[in-house]
DNA sequence: GTCAACCGTGAGCAAATGCTCACCAATGCA
DNA sequence: TGCATTGGTGAGCATTTGCTCACGGTTGAC
């Protein structure tokens, strides 16, 4: 919005915006000062600065390190109205992209998690690689409850039970784990595994929860929901076919981000999409490759309020976006690129 | 004051900063905005905002057109207390240099005067040149004074009558001539014509303006007190062994601003330092080369608030007070340029 | 172990800033 | 010529910002 071509000065306006800005941005003058010097009202000098600013007379530039995509961070922030985006820079090696992602998303958790916090936390390698680097300054009273049962078939720390237990020793913490499958074969099975007290009382709290950490899945044959034997690859491909791009806690939606209903679904112990809406600060962790499809769809929903994620996957959404024929105005790719120019 | 070294920053630190003054400085959120984000304190964010300017990891640049001095405008301002300064860039012909520096004092009084404003004119090359360029958009209601007699033996266009009926004549205002010679032989001439009312009533109407337009003269033997019969050479030759560096108005100073008690003095017609001190506006217009000391001297008195004068000089002048042994501390040609760093 | 000195912190306030709105002058149009 | 429209202007107010100050927790010396 309000795009501001950089507009064409004559010379003298020129000069007296330098003037102005030098005097305001360099030497700390106020505006009241520099109106007085200039003769000139109070509001005019706040008037001609704006000008000065939005004609670029007035660059200010912010020198991030390396590695640092603030430009990509503060795109995904408005384009999916995110509270916070981080953007990790690219690496050649997945491992060490999933490290830096994992990092990031501790750093964040370490600044935002205070005494008295319950953080409720799904599955994922993303997610399961944060607690290595979890590691507050103090000791933090944050309980960390799972979001939704475990699965044997996949490794111990990408299990929501074990991330939960490490991120509690990594900060002095306390751990609520839900001892129960992810998945179970009947409705039947997980109603009755809901009427337990030790699995409803911990799927209660994990509702209860202020904050998430949750990963995002993919539908391809080799996604977390398919290696951990929640789901088959026919049931995957069948998800597939009736538009899901992707999961949060197991529940499928479409690039819209509309969710779709499925039967597997309830067969499933985990929070709802619902549950998460109510949860303040739901933070969502990725770093697997070619995920934005998925990315974008679980964006979409609207419960996410954080994304940790890498640069190729922030660059490819975006893409996706900029290049969607049917939504918004004014499709194209130059679009995106053009909103900020400062 | 307050100078401080690029501190150095840890690497987390860095990152932080550059973030909020991300958000800050080009996503344009608020302080509150960006504390409750991060979950600081708003008082926090504004001292790491703080910390991000003064590091540098935030850079202003005012992109300034060609010619534009503002750091030596800035200097000079500081240096002596100016309520402005403007620097014309360095030209190799004289006479286009002294155009450049009357031109931009005339856009300097356009923008300063109003009307009802009553403005003292003195004599001098540069200040004549200043009527060709004063154009002011509409019709201005300004009375212009001479603040000093004629000189039959300089060129018509430097004596204050005729800047003042030029400088009138460009706005729409009014002149008033004072019908009298700069200089005159004897102390008893001289006070005879003060008792003429029409003189002493131009010189009263001029001790009473609220801006004032100056020259700046040398004690060299080509100057203008010399060139127009004021002085002799041999009477500028003894101002100069008093130590004499400079005047205004026929005020001779020497080079720390203390008047230069001279007999010649006695037999001037034009406004006095004293008379000068309660002008609120004293605009001083400089462009002859190689008046460093002459300027530094005038300056060092303390009327003069606004100060037009070619790179040149300005930069000489700021070398003159860095190398000076005796004054103020830590001396040396490094110590101004570093003043700011931004 | 105790005490003093010292950051770092956030509450609270004063100043500075951004913004809305009614007004005026200049311009264009009938 | 009169009238409507537009662009720019400064008054006044709400918000944002910078700053002071008292407090608490930590460090380091004795």
């Amino acid at each position: 919005m309000r795009e501001e071509l950089r507009e064409e000065l004559r010379e003298d306006d020129y000069e007296l915006l330098a003037r102005l800005a030098h005097r305001y941005y360099v030497d700390e003058r106020t505006q009241e000062e520099i109106a007085h010097e200039f003769a000139l009202s109070r509001p005019k000098v706040q008037r001609l600065l704006d000008r000065a600013r939005r004609s670029g007379v007035v660059a200010i530039h912010i020198q991030a390190p390396p590695g640092l995509r603030l430009e990509l961070e503060s795109q995904l922030r408005e384009t999916f109205g995110l509270s916070d985006a981080i953007v990790c820079s690219a690496r050649t090696d997945p491992q060490a992209e999933r490290e830096a992602v994992a990092q990031r998303a501790a750093r964040y958790l370490e600044r935002r998690l205070h005494d008295g916090c319950v953080v409720a936390v799904s599955h994922g390698r993303t997610a399961g690689a944060v607690p290595r680097f979890f590691r507050p300054a103090s000791r933090l009273d944050v309980t960390f409850v799972s979001a939704m049962g475990g699965s044997p078939g996949i490794d111990a720390p990408t299990n929501p039970n074990e991330i939960c237990r490490a991120l509690a020793a990594g900060c002095g913490g306390q751990a609520v784990s839900l001892y129960a499958p992810a998945y179970v074969e009947s409705v039947e099975i997980r109603d009755q595994l809901l009427a337990q007290e030790a699995i409803a009382g911990s799927l209660d709290r994990a509702a209860q929860a202020t904050v998430a950490l949750v990963g995002i899945g993919g539908t391809d044959d080799g996604c977390t929901m398919v290696r951990s034997g929640c789901l088959t690859t026919s049931e995957i491909a069948w998800l597939r076919s009736q538009g899901a791009v992707g999961d949060v806690l197991g529940n499928y939606v479409d690039t819209e981000g509309r969710p779709i209903a499925s039967p597997h679904q309830d067969r499933l112990l985990a929070l709802t999409v619902d549950h998460l809406r109510r949860i303040g600060t739901v933070v969502a962790v990725v770093s697997e490759p070619e995920k934005p499809r998925a990315i974008l769809g679980v964006l979409r929903v609207g419960v996410i309020s954080v994304l940790v994620v890498d640069e190729g996957n922030a660059r490819a959404v975006l893409d996706l976006v900029a290049h969607e024929p049917a939504r918004g105005g004014a499709a194209g790719s130059g679009r995106r690129a053009s909103q900020r120019e400062v």
